[in-house]
DNA sequence: CCACTTGCGTCCCGAAACGGAACTCTGGTA
DNA sequence: TACCAGAGTTCCGTTTCGGGACGCAAGTGG
């Protein structure tokens, strides 16, 4: 019941954990990113109960962040890929990453994400749009904007 | 049981989503940013019960992402406060309001997150280490580093 | 000294969420 | 016709959760 108010509130972090902010969600959209698509690939290789990666499966179609669609081979299957919603997440695994690349990775990183193009690592940054310079937690300060509930 | 055994994989996502990954710990962690750091302004600001929250500190602390120091007033009270490993978590915290931001924010944004030196505001980028392109998740390619199991 | 308050938890119980095995349903294949 | 695989669904015992009651320690007022 409260927590479910949480949704309601007009706060850009609290909304998306309401959807992601759970045991399984961001683990699936993670396999996603790995070209993980198919159901029993998913309970596989996360072991999640088929139950409940049906049902988080659907909560994620249901907000667009991955669609369902037929899938041939020889047979009808299914498969969930990541909408553009959903691709949008990619700052956010790889802020994730970087964390646990930092203070969770004693031997040193497990993956490399690599650009493609040139082969350097990709990393996210957190920086001003005005000045440009590189930010930490302690250079940022909030601010009321335009979508706050007024009062 | 199955679930445990993901923190001891090597992955830098998984691992960070073993601790965080659940409906309050990075709500937590989001109200510490805001400054909020007392057991009974988190328990009244996000409407965890008592007992669920007294938890997720002992977690949070064990990781080291809080540390907890007694506060003087006149009579001694406790404080929950960042580590420097919990600071860094803010990128994340700002890579989710990006997200929050363009896709659950139809009225814009709530807050504005704002450099304290020149007023501009503060955005997480996903850019090439060597080229310096900003990235998307298709112009990035995962590949095995040290810290990945052999075999 | 004793009652009262405040901050910070712990305890306990009914409710919700979860894991896992078994089952269903659909569409090939032999 | 029998068999198999993919994609879920159902059911049930266990775990986790929410929320109110309770405990406790340190001041405060009388």
């Amino acid at each position: 019941m409260r927590y479910e108010e949480l949704i309601a509130q007009p706060c850009s972090i609290t909304r998306p954990l309401t959807v992601l902010g759970d045991r399984w969600t961001f683990l699936v959209v993670k396999q996603a990113f790995a070209g993980v698509r198919r159901f029993d690939d998913l309970q596989a290789s996360l072991g999640i109960s088929r139950s409940r990666l049906a049902d988080r499966l659907d909560r994620l179609v249901e907000h667009g962040i991955l669609r369902r669609e037929p899938y041939k081979d020889t047979r009808t299957r299914m498969e969930y890929r990541l909408t553009d919603k959903g691709l949008d997440l990619y700052p956010v695994l790889l802020a994730i990453r970087d964390w646990g690349d930092r203070h969770m990775a004693p031997d040193g990183p497990p993956v490399h994400y690599r650009h493609r193009d040139c082969g350097g690592e990709a990393h996210v940054h957190l920086a001003c749009d005005r000045c440009g310079d590189e930010l930490t937690a302690r250079d940022v300060a909030p601010a009321p904007g335009p979508g706050a509930a007024e009062g």
